[in-house]
This record gives C-alpha cells, structure tokens and sequence, in this order.
DNA sequence: AATCTATGTCGCAAACTTACGTCATTTAAT
DNA sequence: ATTAAATGACGTAAGTTTGCGACATAGATT
C-alpha cells in the first residue's frame, strides 16, 4: 500500500485501506479482540494465545501500534496494551459510512446477473 | 524455543481478515465507491477513473471478484460489473459486530495512560 | 476475411509482508 | 553483583502484492 501509485487517490481512500490493511491479518484481528475480551490492559505475551513466535506478535503489535489503534505504556518488566477505544470508534464510523454507501447503491441486485 | 501455541485462528478472524485484505488498497476501495456511484454497471474502464494502468486495475477487479464482493457480467465486448451489495451487507454486519466488540471493551480510556 | 476493440492472462521486477532466531536492554529477584 | 525474565530491535529467508508491458482471445465492424 505503500507503494508509489498510492498518492493519487483521495486521502479517504488511503486511510480506509491502511486500516482495512491492519485488520488484513488474522493475528492481529485476534490481537484486538483479546485486548477487548480482558477487563484489564494485558502484557505482552499475548503471544501464548497465539499460533506464533513471541517475535512475530511483537512485530503484530508494533503494527497495530504504529496506526495507534493499540497503545503500550511500559510498567516494570512488561508492557501493558490497551485499545485505543476512541480510535477504533472513528474507525468504525468511517467503515460503516463506506459500507452504508456500497450497500445502498442502486447497482444491480443480488440475484439477477446485472442487466444492463 | 517455541511457546505452546495450540489455538489456531477461528474462522471468523480469517474471514473479516481476508475481507480487510480485499479494502486494504485504496485502488480496490476506490473501485467499490465508483460502482457504488453508479446507477448501472460499469464497464471494465474504471481504468480511465484511475491512476493505475488497465492491466492493474483489471488485476485489482479480479481479486474483488474471487471474493464475491463483485460481479462481472460479459456483455458483447464489455464486461458489466457490479456490486454484490447482499455480500457487502453481509460483511458489514460482521465488521460492526467486530467493531463493536473492540469498543465497547472495558480496557483503558481514550486519555488515561492505561492504569493497569 | 480482415480488422478493430475491450478484456483477461502471463511473466517479470520491485516493493512489501510474514515469520522467526538471535541479540541487546531494561527491570526485578536472589 | 549476578542471574533471570520480558521485551523490542536487527537481520534475513521465504512468500505475497503491486504494477505494467506484451500477448492472447473473443465479440463487433467493415
């Protein structure tokens, strides 16, 4: 997504797919509902919830972490992550209002095979 | 050495994953909002609307069309394509339902520095 | 038939992602 | 002070995505 051809589209567009990309993997889909399913911000090794290497959710985290939808704050020896619950508010809104605007156009419905 | 790892993704992390994938380039959400603009469907020249070549939007459209978000119609020398608007009303709610697992968590606040 | 047009397919190069082992750092416990 | 634990950073190998030109195909048009 990074790639050149991406400045010319509209920076709604850019920002629906990098969140669109940070959900593009299932660990870290799981990642985000394990943060929600605990009451409190849980350390690190979310990894022993996962079929993966310590190293690669930590790489998972950092992702999430650099699109701020997940924060960190260090405490001791481990790290507490958290969700960013506002965040992930907005970006609710913003799939919904994409979703909303795909699913109410007046394009071909869903059993007949477009006749156009 | 490698942690006990034995929970595997569920099928519903894998699903709203391949589904983000398919949004995670802001060409393919573009192509959606441009069908979705369209009282009818749109022949395969969403090219023209495009920073990107035929050959690449045509790429893009196929990987919308292996996951059923699209439809494409042959129609003499033009192709028709369109919304799956069942499907993405469908995706929709799974997001939501996503969405609104990950926000309504009780995890930290939006300023609080995470007090765990 | 010859040609034009709209499309998809193929193959390739460059960029990016995923996954993980090893290492350095920081903090706690002995 | 030494050791142990949790963690991120670094390097890197394998795999995937992106983007595109060249080619192939299949209806239309002449």
């Amino acid at each position: 997504m990074t790639y050149a051809k991406t400045a010319a589209f509209t920076h709604e567009q850019q920002q629906l797919a990098r969140v669109a990309k940070a959900l593009a993997h299932p660990a870290r889909v799981a990642i985000i509902q394990f943060l929600a399913s605990k009451q409190t911000c849980i350390s690190g090794d979310i990894a022993a919830e996962l079929p993966l290497s310590r190293t690669t959710v930590s790489q998972h985290l950092q992702e999430l972490k650099a699109l701020d939808l997940i924060r960190g704050e260090i405490d001791g020896l481990t790290v507490c992550y958290c969700l960013n619950t506002e965040l992930l508010q907005r970006v609710h809104q913003q799939f919904t209002a994409f979703f909303i605007e795909a699913t109410t156009s007046p394009a071909c419905g869903p059993a007949d095979a477009c006749g156009c």
